[in-house]
DNA sequence: CAAAAGATAGTGACTAAGTACTATCTTTTG
DNA sequence: CAAAAGATAGTACTTAGTCACTATCTTTTG
């Protein structure tokens, strides 16, 4: 059998796809070097030729995330701003169900006590997304579409709230199919939050 | 030194006590049997004196937690059923920010692969909290509280989802203290959502 | 009722199985 | 052929779990 070497930059690149697609079925804390070695058909210690430590691996993965997730919600684009919270909504579901491991991985990386980069990396990630459904909603309320008395940052909350909460659901039935349907049901309740007129 | 020697029901109970108190500021995952034992004066082994295993705790861990979460949105009582979600909404963030090792330790026991006897109980615990959801907004949608077009499931979910979402926010800044005045911004949006006539 | 006997909780040193990470040698590739 | 990527075989350390023994508590019995 001939080995494939690979770059430096194409093996970081199939590190992180390799640590996201274990994380869908195995617990982020407890991925080894050796499991996401294997997962590529190299050695464990081969891995250390591109990252300096464990915790880099997970630093490349956030950010490798939260590219991944800003570059798609700020692919929507219309003259309603509620039109756009919508395609968000469902740009941000449809990246969690086609990337089952992201979830647990955010949950592993905020429950991490002191700030590693990855944490910060995961803040800022938050930062962002918040700053854009703030932006959309004062918008959206400037326009007069939603109720004037919105209180925009419980709003900016419960849009990931929402999102959080189907997260979790598909993982205890693990049914991640019923995610996208549940997700236009749960947006509407969101919008008459909002004070929505339809 | 005197050493006191606990009944072998103390003991659990108290390791209980020691797992919460830790995962309130230490990775569920990382909390080792030393920890444990450290944290009530007590050697590492004398664990398995009375649990067979490490898993065996957190199944009693999550054991109690059901127990208690339940005791307290069932303690509810009033002739309004929306009276009563907002009562069981405070409940639970009133249990969250008094006991703050919890929402990492159902994360991290729900990011367990396999059905541990731990996981079956968090799953369980959520079959009966969804129960009591939907007969409280099916009691609310017939005595005409809400919109009578009212999703009722995802209602339900979405009251869950609030919470983890509040959570989620407390973990990423560090404060818990923000969710007892934002859980009532959220859930007003929530009552619009259901079309709550106030 | 006091002392012996048995039961139970806790100790401390150990083990076996990992873990991240490294030093050195080998293969691939431009 | 030289530089970069991977293999091999480690190191030093951590972890859950074990076990023979000891301290403490409870029950029995002369």
């Amino acid at each position: 059998m001939k080995r494939k070497n690979l770059t430096s930059d194409e093996r970081k690149a199939a590190t992180v796809e390799a640590v996201i697609a274990l994380a869908a079925s195995s617990n982020p804390a407890d991925i080894t070097t050796a499991q996401i070695g294997s997962y590529m058909d190299v050695t464990q210690g081969a891995l250390f030729r591109h990252f300096p430590s464990k915790q880099e691996i997970w630093t490349a993965v956030m950010d490798w995330t939260a590219n991944q997730l800003l570059a798609r919600i700020d692919k929507v684009e219309s003259d309603n701003p509620l039109d756009e919270l919508e395609a968000m909504f469902v740009a941000h579901v449809d990246f969690v169900v086609t990337h089952p491991g992201i979830p647990p991985i955010l949950f592993g990386e905020l429950q991490r006590r002191g700030k590693t980069p990855a944490k910060a990396l995961l803040q800022k990630l938050m930062a962002e997304y918040g700053v854009r459904l703030s932006t959309k909603l004062t918008r959206a309320k400037s326009a007069g579409l939603i109720a004037c008395d919105t209180d925009i940052p419980a709003a900016a909350i419960m849009f990931l709230g929402i999102i959080q909460g189907l997260v979790m659901q598909s993982m205890m039935t693990g049914n991640s199919s019923m995610m996208r349907e549940m997700s236009t049901r749960l947006f509407n309740i969101y919008l008459g939050g909002i004070g929505a007129k339809m």
